[in-house]
DNA sequence: CTACGGTCTGTAGCAACTACAGGTGCAAGG
DNA sequence: CCTTGCACCTGTAGTTGCTACAGACCGTAG
């Protein structure tokens, strides 16, 4: 009765608070493509289908695409979040898995963030180097080519 | 004369002292069919070709290369390289352009280095929160889930 | 009834490689 | 002389994680 907004606006077949694509797509903050994306590479189960195919979700697709995009945030290649969303493991070896994936994930990130600050302090000694005069020859483009 | 190992092994048609694709490989650590790569993007310049059309490189090939790896490691992308490489330009406007691209490069390094210390941060948090101990559900997940 | 917007599918494109298939050339060993 | 075996050639497909487009439908509002 106090619906009205939601009712009957999109076939009768599925119920109030059923969401299109679009809506989990606004729900989450993800790319509307990036949202079939999923479904084919395994990251979201197919969904239900209206009679006219078109997809619906709900609120539980909104909490799976939320754990998805943020765990890609914290940089899990979709390969891991497939594993950690568990595709039917029992859950005691699965909460080992998901600690050594997190453990392993994060000796990558240190790695990863080692790396950058060792090219930072080259770039910004390197872009020191250049005062902005007008010498003869570039001194970055020979830090970078001595390095 | 002293140079046995080196004479007519590679066709006489250059001199002595050419490099074949694999040996310039070899020279600067970089993969064999990224060279190949590297010349249909437009990063190295089409090599001379023996009678039989295989690639000959030289000393200038190899110093081109390795600082094309070495901006690479540093991050840059090879369209930064393309500009670095400065095709054709007056080396005074050139210079300016490089010191831009360097410190634009350098803020991305920057901006890079803290969204991963951030992510470090969530994932250490988040790892210690797992004891290893059987828990009934993974509070590693749960974190992901609720940030 | 018609226009417009949302959805559907499949496919191509991006970076920056990497790798393989199928063909040729070339030098050395038997 | 022939064969073996390697290095090289080309073109093309695969990788990761999307993003975007074309062309066809559907469904609702005016």
């Amino acid at each position: 009765m106090a619906a009205v907004h939601e009712a009957a606006t999109y076939k009768d077949s599925h119920k109030t608070g059923a969401l299109r694509r679009a809506d989990l797509a606004r729900a989450t903050g993800c790319n509307l493509e990036t949202i079939r994306y999923y479904e084919t590479a395994g990251i979201m189960p197919p969904p239900a289908r209206t009679d006219a195919g078109h997809r619906t979700y709900d609120a539980t697709d909104v909490r799976r695409l939320r754990f998805v995009l943020r765990a890609r945030e914290l940089g899990f290649s979709l390969e891991d979040i497939r594993g950690l969303l568990g595709l039917g493991d029992g859950a005691l070896r699965s909460c080992a898995e998901v600690k050594e994936k997190t453990e392993t994930h994060l000796a990558d990130v240190r790695a990863k963030i080692a790396d950058l600050q060792r090219i930072e302090a080259v770039l910004s000694r390197t872009a020191a180097l250049c005062g902005g005069g007008n010498r003869p020859e570039c001194p970055v483009l020979e830090a970078i080519a001595r390095a």
